[in-house]
DNA sequence: GCTATGCTGTGATTAATGTAACGATTGCCG
DNA sequence: CGGCAATCGTTACATTAATCACAGCATAGC
């Protein structure tokens, strides 16, 4: 019933409501966490609305406690594990970045073909060969597949994923990937990406008007 | 006029072509690239008709026409040129990726502090320190700037970037940029990508539906 | 030739998303 | 103690994006 957006939104909340608490603000009304995220007020009190907590007009909300309410709905109770698929540029990044964040969501094994690279740990996690794949979901309960394989390589590994039971990718092989309606995908074609500021930089150069608020 | 979301079709929908016309076919139906793509017909319909160009009902598409039109449409006619900030493991993956593809729309130059990177080349692309921005960014002409420096420079380093006339920030920095309304930026937040992905796996672990078609 | 077929182009319609408006509430300050 | 100022919660509205549905047309087959 939340939208795909939304969801964004508050994974955004959340980390921007960490800074504050670091710097120990107690407090912070719809308006201040709006401008920090870059979107209207209205919309920050929608979204609040959406997981259920309530601030008070004098205070806003406390941080502490929304930020609580948001691990409360992100948050899978028993925490979620994650896996990597492809080690190459792209994948040694994605692991130094995502190894030990959120102890809720960990990045916990990767998996590669290149006998090279087997046997080799990366950022705590040990590389296997992707044969392995399903057996190591099943051990370590891994709930999410990052593939970044070659686009050739992007759908037989998709496939492999699903058969073994994987409900969540986030792919970034510029591919459509072909899979079930149980399992979400999510497409980071970075092409795609580079392409449209490409394009709307020129626009910019023309006329010296954005074409709509940025936000993602 | 046109949006975003076109956009980001169009540049989709010109590699699908590119791979057609290098298996040597030589037209398409609206829902046969409506299906490579994951959009609907009508979807597909409705972007070409956005960019002017018009097929047969016979034939559907001239993919070599296809192809053009849609080049018309969002190349710069004299090319693009863009520059990478921060050659850390991300940028680095981005340099190999980006580095030799499109002409029309090329990496042509890095930046990093490190005084240990700054001279090296990456790929053809010559490593400057980041004071050299706004010269070299004359001199070769460029338009777009890739942000892959740490959360805590981001917001510096877009400030050069905009003094030194830049138009089109690709952002990869967990921080919404404060930059004027005459930048378009395009923020790839990956942390939240992962935890979007992470959500839904959950719900479609629970509930075998799917909250929305998927598409990027 | 003539009809049947299957596609494109596009106005009309529906769905999704975001913004604005305003009553309700809370504490503050005189 | 009672208005004032400011903010939240929520409903109504506006905007944007996607889909539907069908007229119009080109071709293939007979
Ligand atoms: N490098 C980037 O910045 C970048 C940017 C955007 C998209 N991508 C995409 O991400 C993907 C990876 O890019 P990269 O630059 O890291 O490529 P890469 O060639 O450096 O790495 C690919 C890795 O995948 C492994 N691999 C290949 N086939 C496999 C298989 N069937 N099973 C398991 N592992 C396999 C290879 O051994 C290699 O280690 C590509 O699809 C690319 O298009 C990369
Ligand atoms: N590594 C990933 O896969 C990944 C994923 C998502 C987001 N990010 C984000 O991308 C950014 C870079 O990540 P990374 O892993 O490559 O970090 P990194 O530390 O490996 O690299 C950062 C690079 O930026 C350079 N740098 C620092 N300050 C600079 C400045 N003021 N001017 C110019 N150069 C400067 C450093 O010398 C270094 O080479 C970070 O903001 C990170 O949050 C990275």
């Amino acid at each position: 019933m939340t939208s795909e957006k939304t969801i964004a939104r508050l994974s955004l909340y959340r980390r921007l409501l960490g800074q504050l608490a670091d710097a120990g603000t107690a407090s912070v009304y719809s308006h201040q966490l709006a401008k920090s995220a870059r979107v209207t007020p209205a919309q920050v009190r929608r979204d609040v609305m959406a997981i259920g907590y309530h601030g008070s007009p004098s205070r806003g909300y406390m941080v502490a406690e929304l930020i609580k309410s948001i691990d409360d709905f992100l948050d899978a109770p028993q925490g979620q594990r994650a896996a990597l698929i492809g080690v190459g540029n792209l994948g040694r990044a994605l692991v130094a970045y995502f190894s030990g964040r959120r102890p809720q969501l960990s990045l916990v094994a990767v998996f590669d073909r290149d006998p090279k690279l087997v046997g080799k740990n990366f950022h705590g996690c040990p590389c296997s060969p992707v044969e392995q794949f399903a057996p190591t979901r099943n051990s370590l309960d891994i709930a999410i597949a990052i593939i970044a394989v070659p686009a050739s390589e992007a759908q037989a590994v998709a496939d492999i994923c699903v058969k073994a039971g994987i409900h969540g990718i986030l792919n970034f092989a510029p591919v459509p990937l072909n899979v079930p309606a149980t399992v979400y995908v999510d497409n980071i074609d970075l092409t795609v990406e580079l392409e449209k500021v490409a394009f709307f930089a020129r626009s910019m150069n023309r006329r010296k008007t954005r074409p709509a608020p940025r936000r993602r």
